[in-house]
DNA sequence: TAGTTAAATATTGTATACATATTTAATCCT
DNA sequence: AGGATTAAATATGTATACAATATTTAACTA
């Protein structure tokens, strides 16, 4: 009948792909502290695989950012530094103001629609007063964001970054005034961007993503609060 | 002696290492053209090495965006759209922005000779009418860019763009109008930047790096017309 | 002859085995 | 005893072997 059947199967995926997952979310979630090893065939009988989809798991998280390789030496998950941390937050900052920028040029009336809706979803979360659900309604809000820019490139861009630093995403919005100033910088940028407003929309998203001052102190004092498992 | 011996060597590194490096070489060169499968089995023997390096080479290229790899199909050559082209120099343009940006704001007097050294060597690539040699010397000039920004991860993330764009900057240059109007569009985000005037030298490297216009049909133009090994 | 089905072939994914480098432990010497 | 040297142990890198899935080819049916 239909010749192009889609293998949407998320089962047929290899073992290697389905690693690199459940690796890469042990570690981001803080199982795998920054720093340490991972031991190819430790990592194989917990997983009770080989060593072989292991490697390819652990290259791939490599190329992604999450973990380093030494030849010879083999991988440790990565650690970033502080600096490195605000550095990786500046660019985010910029892809974002430039993801804005498009989706205040380019966004239907539907489509801003759809913002409006994930900001009130935010809202309720506020409302509600639970950081983790703030935390999955706030990333829904920018993957909106990375959507409404309709450049197909930098919505994966901005995704592939967004997941390096979701786990200290997820520290700042430990701290309740953190969550209440989100929600409102958020809600400028959404007015900016149905405003067709593109430097506002840029600017507001710009000064919301970027790590400074006293956002920078109250991730740092996270961080280093929580250990380990934690960061 | 020296207890920490580093380990610069070159032969040390890992056959896959080197491979991914070579393989993703000849992709960007043509020899393996867009779209065209990347045999296993062929690509080992072409190397003199087993499948298992070649398999861990072809999944760094892959999450290097430079082949795609769908399970149990096998990897094939990269093959970018029109569209998706202009999309990846788009986020191109906004990225060395930035650079530009924080160049400006940062760069030191030693730092600003610099860059217009590198200038001046595309100067004299531009008198010996050797686009070759532009090309190089162009991207000396872009790099040295990244540097100044102070941003070891922009940085990097440039590079790892540029990289990817590579064989189509390169079709660009063939156009000797277009080293030209390169050239001079230099001297403005040069000046820009000794100026420490943060905006003009964004929109200055952002006009010049956007495919646009005459830009874009001089690109599409020189990509169908140079076949296969070229493109 | 066109279309469908089934067998054969080829290719990818994974496991195991081997080679080589690195780390750790033990030994030796001053 | 302390540091350096050497040897054993451990881990990574690569090759080969096997398993499972796609693709191709051949046979068959209407």
């Amino acid at each position: 009948m239909d010749t192009a059947q889609l293998d949407q199967d998320a089962s047929s995926l290899s073992l290697a792909a389905t690693l690199a997952d459940r690796i890469g979310e042990a570690i981001a979630t803080g199982i795998y502290a920054p720093g340490s090893k991972l031991d190819e065939v430790e990592l194989a009988d917990r997983y009770g695989v080989s060593r072989t989809p292991v490697r390819e798991a652990l290259i791939q998280l490599g190329a992604a950012g999450f973990i380093t390789m030494r030849p010879r030496r083999g991988a440790s998950v990565a650690q970033i530094s502080a600096l490195r941390l605000v550095e990786m937050f500046d660019v985010m900052a910029e892809l974002e103001a430039f993801c804005a920028r498009l989706a205040a040029r380019r966004s239907s009336p539907e489509e801003l629609a759809q913002l409006r809706l994930t900001h009130l979803a935010c809202e309720e979360a506020v409302k509600v007063n639970d950081p983790e659900v703030y935390y999955l309604r706030n990333e829904s809000f920018h993957h909106m964001l990375y959507k409404l820019s309709h450049n197909d490139f930098l919505e994966e861009q901005a995704l592939a970054l967004s997941r390096r630093l979701r786990p200290y995403r997820r520290l700042q919005l430990r701290v309740r005034s953190r969550v209440l100033s989100s929600f409102s910088e958020h809600g400028e940028v959404v007015d900016a961007i149905c405003a067709g407003s593109e430097d506002q929309a840029a600017l507001a998203i710009r000064s919301h993503v970027t790590v400074q001052g006293e956002r920078f102190a109250d991730l740092m004092t996270s961080m280093i609060g929580k250990t380990q498992a934690e960061v």
